[in-house]
RNA sequence: GCGAAAGUGGCGGAAUCGGUAGACGCGCCAGCCUUAGGAGCUGGUGGCCCGAGGGCCGUGGGGGUUCGAGUCCCCCCUUUCGCACCA
């Protein structure tokens, strides 16, 4: 009988008392470090999605360890952040004993679960040892010029007093709390993650990455390829104003331009007349986030004229200038060139105000019907004509007129070019990395400001700057951060010229913390070195990376480009972190999302006490291809349930029996094809079809009450490893296996010359239409397969008196018969 | 709006170099076993028709390519997930 519980706990104590997980990172010769996303540590404890991801990536490790690599498995908790700090809020207990205590319930579930963990090798972001070496790697950056203070545009919640992150704002709201958040400028700390665009693009095209998960990267860095275009202030003035565009082909349409409200030119274009309105209109803009000015849905364009003129440089016209929010300060140059004639926005806005639309670029069919295509005239809809093919050319072009809109694109800046008036531009989306926050829970920023020697970083050898003990950290609304209150914090002395310093009171974003944990991993055995290089070489970069798809711009970005970094200046040997990265699926339950407002969250604590962990892992990765996720059903646990328990039985019945050998053909055929497959499917992350598959082999193993030779079932408990670990080593043990079966078994091969037999069972159709099946010789020629099937009574009926006009034969298959 | 993925039995899902649709599991039905069972075992289970030999229909809808389409192409509908005034 299979009881799960006592298995399970003798099993882990095993594990625990040998290091089963533990492998030697000094000396393992075929190291293969399986990376999972280390999870925040939230006080409801684990969530079965956390379950989910860990599970999928530990049947992963547990089938290369089985394979004979040498498995490094850790885990670690991301536990600084607004989430912690939120919640110690709201429940009114300090972060700092809140979160060990919140480590030591997530570290009690995970243990249970059967993950092949190494336990003496974890990480706490929260831990001044970790975070000693987070304010390292500032340093570092500051060092090569990568951390710089710049002030800037950020997002505000008034309600959680800090700035958020772009991602943190959802529909103009905080994500957190539902706050309407407004603007605010402040001087931040930014990683300059934009001096490694083009890597960060470059080498996505090689790392072996899910698809989606690339794309989503490719399409957050959004590069884009077209000009930078200048346009002279009209009048005597001298400044110009910059604007980049991926179309120049169209800017003898430029009938006016377009500044963001925050642009720096404003105040120097707007016309004393103007000026009222110009505020105004300024004002309301910085009272809307960031995020809100994005919005897309039939929002009125608005805006209002400066009073200032600049001049288009290809028909030397002067053209208005406006300030509106659809233009973004934050993208390209934060001024635009209204082509309205080409630009849907640009169209709006002309119509809205009564601007000049001017069309510049016409289908090929319209230009070849006119004689002369620089007065060709072009009649616009309601919609501006935003095509951009080969075919199109452009009219009302001055020279460039009949030019292909392409080519025209290249002329028109070669031409401008020459006149210091333009140049091809990349611009990207991406924008530098503000990892400044105004809170309380993350790891301190090691600089100084000193009256005498200005910003000064913190020596190596003072890191780390603790993080204090503070009783009120609550954020003020003031957006002074709560270290500016702790005076025992903030008064330093400069270690430059020993007088009195200040030291910066903004601590990092917690997506800092888990840009390298992976390559602490490994050296957590150091105290006095952030990254072993001995240690780095054996099992670095990762082997392979699971996780979830909702990181897929960020964490993943950063961590590239932070170990970018680190590999530019000398501290690790490659510049890609992870070689290898599968997104998971989400899993929800009864069809739809998990969440305590349904009430329908699975608590993993519940169903491990009463299926066992083994059963929750089968029916987790059962219940749909792990890559797209799955539907939790409470009904569905019990099919797993009895598949371990019918195992269970079976080799007790082998056992007792004690045959060996393969007396059965059929059964050894089974058994080798069955090992195929799972091999094939443990391979491509397919855990669903590799537990389907083993299913099905012990239905073979078991048919119309047959009992299983030992040689027939071993296999069988071998593949179970990875899925249910703690059942296969006792059945292992039961067998006579020595303990542990991951160190002492080995995935078992099969004879490619036994998959097959010799007949085969080929599908007959008449038409198209199938009418039989018979049975041939493998590799039967067409003839042969022909007259057989002829032969066959069903499909002499179908054929009645026609003859054969054509026959398609797919050997060992399938024969076609196409009569008529 | 743009991008990506997906729509298959009562349900979760198999099968996509085009070649016997529905593996495996849940549920359901029948039988066995049992004092009993929310246990176990055996068999059955896409729909409709039937003369019991079979026949017809069937992978969101419509068209197409092909000897043959869940799979490829075009149009449409729906869902999920990203990104969203990106110049």
């Amino acid at each position: 009988m299979y009881d799960p519980k006592s298995v399970e706990e003798k099993w882990q104590a095993h594990w625990a008392e040998n290091g089963t997980n533990e492998p030697d990172l000094d000396a393992a010769p075929s190291p293969f470090f399986n990376l999972m996303m280390f999870p925040y540590p939230s006080a409801e404890g684990l969530h079965v999605g956390n379950l989910y991801a860990f599970t999928g990536a530990d049947f992963h490790g547990r089938f290369q360890r089985l394979r004979g690599r040498d498995v490094f498995e850790p885990i670690g908790f991301d536990a600084f952040g607004i989430h912690s700090e939120n919640y110690a809020l709201k429940v009114d207990v300090h972060p700092m004993d809140l979160i060990p205590r919140s480590i030591a319930n997530f570290t009690r579930q995970l243990k249970r679960s059967g993950i092949m963990f190494d336990w003496s090798h974890t990480v706490d972001t929260t831990n001044p040892d970790y975070y000693r070496w987070t304010q390292w790697i500032f340093l570092q950056l500051y060092r090569a010029g990568l951390a710089v203070k710049k002030e800037a545009p950020v997002n505000w919640c008034p309600s959680c007093k800090t700035v958020l992150a772009n991602e943190q704002v959802e529909d103009g709201k905080c994500e957190r709390c539902g706050t309407e958040v407004g603007q605010r400028f402040l001087s931040q700390w930014f990683f300059r993650i934009t001096e490694y665009v083009e890597r960060l693009l470059k080498n996505l095209d090689w790392i072996d990455w899910s698809p989606s998960t690339l794309t989503a990267q490719r399409n957050w860095i959004g590069r884009s390829e077209g000009a930078l275009l200048r346009f002279r202030l009209a009048g005597e003035r001298e400044e110009s104003l910059d604007v980049f565009t991926t179309r120049p082909d169209t800017i003898f349409g430029a009938t006016f331009m377009v500044l963001a409200p925050e642009h720096p030119l404003v105040e120097e274009l707007t016309s004393e007349d103007r000026r009222d309105e110009v505020e105004t209109y300024r004002a309301a803009a910085a009272d809307v986030d960031l995020v809100e000015r994005r919005k897309t849905d039939d929002r009125k364009k608005t805006g209002v004229f400066t009073g200032g003129f600049a001049v288009n440089p290809a028909t030397g016209e002067d053209i208005p200038v406006w300030i509106a929010d659809y233009v973004l300060m934050e993208y390209g140059t934060g001024a635009i060139m209204a082509v309205p004639g080409h630009d849907q926005r640009d169209f709006e806005f002309a119509r809205q105000f009564g601007l000049e639309i001017l069309p510049v670029v016409a289908p090929a069919e319209v230009v070849d019907d006119a004689s002369d295509p620089s007065t060709v005239i072009l009649q616009l809809g309601d919609e501006a004509f935003v095509e951009h093919t080969e075919g199109e050319r452009l009219i009302n072009s001055g020279k460039f007129s009949g030019l292909p809109a392409t080519e025209g694109a290249a002329r028109i800046v070669e031409w401008l070019g020459e006149r210091g008036l333009g140049e091809p531009k990349v611009n990207y989306r991406l924008h530098d990395w503000c990892i400044s926050r105004q809170r309380y829970w993350g790891a301190p920023i090691p600089i100084l400001y000193c009256d005498t020697c200005g910003t000064v970083p913190v020596p190596e050898e003072d890191l780390p700057v603790v993080l204090p003990h503070l009783e009120q950290f609550k954020p003020g609304d003031d957006g002074i951060a709560p270290l500016a209150k702790d005076e025992s914090f903030y008064r330093a002395t400069c270690p430059s010229c020993g007088g009195e310093a200040r030291r910066e009171t903004d601590v990092s974003d917690t997506f800092l913390d888990s840009t390298w944990y992976f390559l602490r991993y490994p050296s957590t055995d150091f105290d006095d070195r952030a990254i072993d290089p001995s240690r780095t070489d054996r099992w670095l970069p990762v082997d392979m990376y699971i996780g979830g798809e909702e990181h897929a711009v960020l964490h993943l970005l950063y961590s590239r480009f932070i170990t970018m970094v680190l590999h530019d200046l000398g501290h690790v040997p490659f510049e890609e972190p992870y070689v290898r990265f599968r997104k998971h699926g989400l899993i929800i339950r009864d069809g739809a999302k998990m969440s305590k407002t349904k009430g329908n969250v699975v608590n993993p604590d519940e169903f491990i006490d009463r299926y066992g962990a083994d059963t929750i892992r089968t029916y987790l990765m059962f219940l749909g291809p792990y890559q797209e996720g799955g539907d939790f059903r409470d009904s569905g646990i019990v099919g797993p349930q009895r598949f371990l328990s019918r195992v269970s039985d079976a080799i007790a019945a082998a056992v007792e029996a004690g045959a060996t050998g393969f007396p059965d053909a059929v059964v050894e055929r089974a058994v080798h094809q069955t090992i195929s497959q799972v091999t094939e499917d443990f391979a491509s992350l397919s855990f669903n079809t590799a537990i389907a598959a083993l299913m099905e082999l012990l239905n073979t193993l078991r048919a119309g009450g047959r009992v299983p030779t030992l040689d027939e079932i071993r296999p069988l408990v071998i593949m179970l490893g990875p899925i249910a670990p703690h059942l296969a080593e006792e059945l292992w043990e039961t067998l006579g296996g020595e303990p542990s079966l991951f160190d002492h078994a080995s995935w078992p091969a099969f004879d490619p010359a036994k998959l097959t037999t010799d007949s085969v069972e080929i599908a007959v159709q008449v038409n198209g239409k199938l009418r039989a099946t018979i049975s041939l010789e493998r590799g039967a020629s067409e003839e042969a397969a022909r007259a057989a099937a002829l032969a066959d009574e069903g499909v002499q009926r179908h054929m009645g008196n026609a003859s054969i006009r054509k026959t398609i034969y797919v050997p060992d298959r399938l024969l076609n018969l196409v009569v008529g």
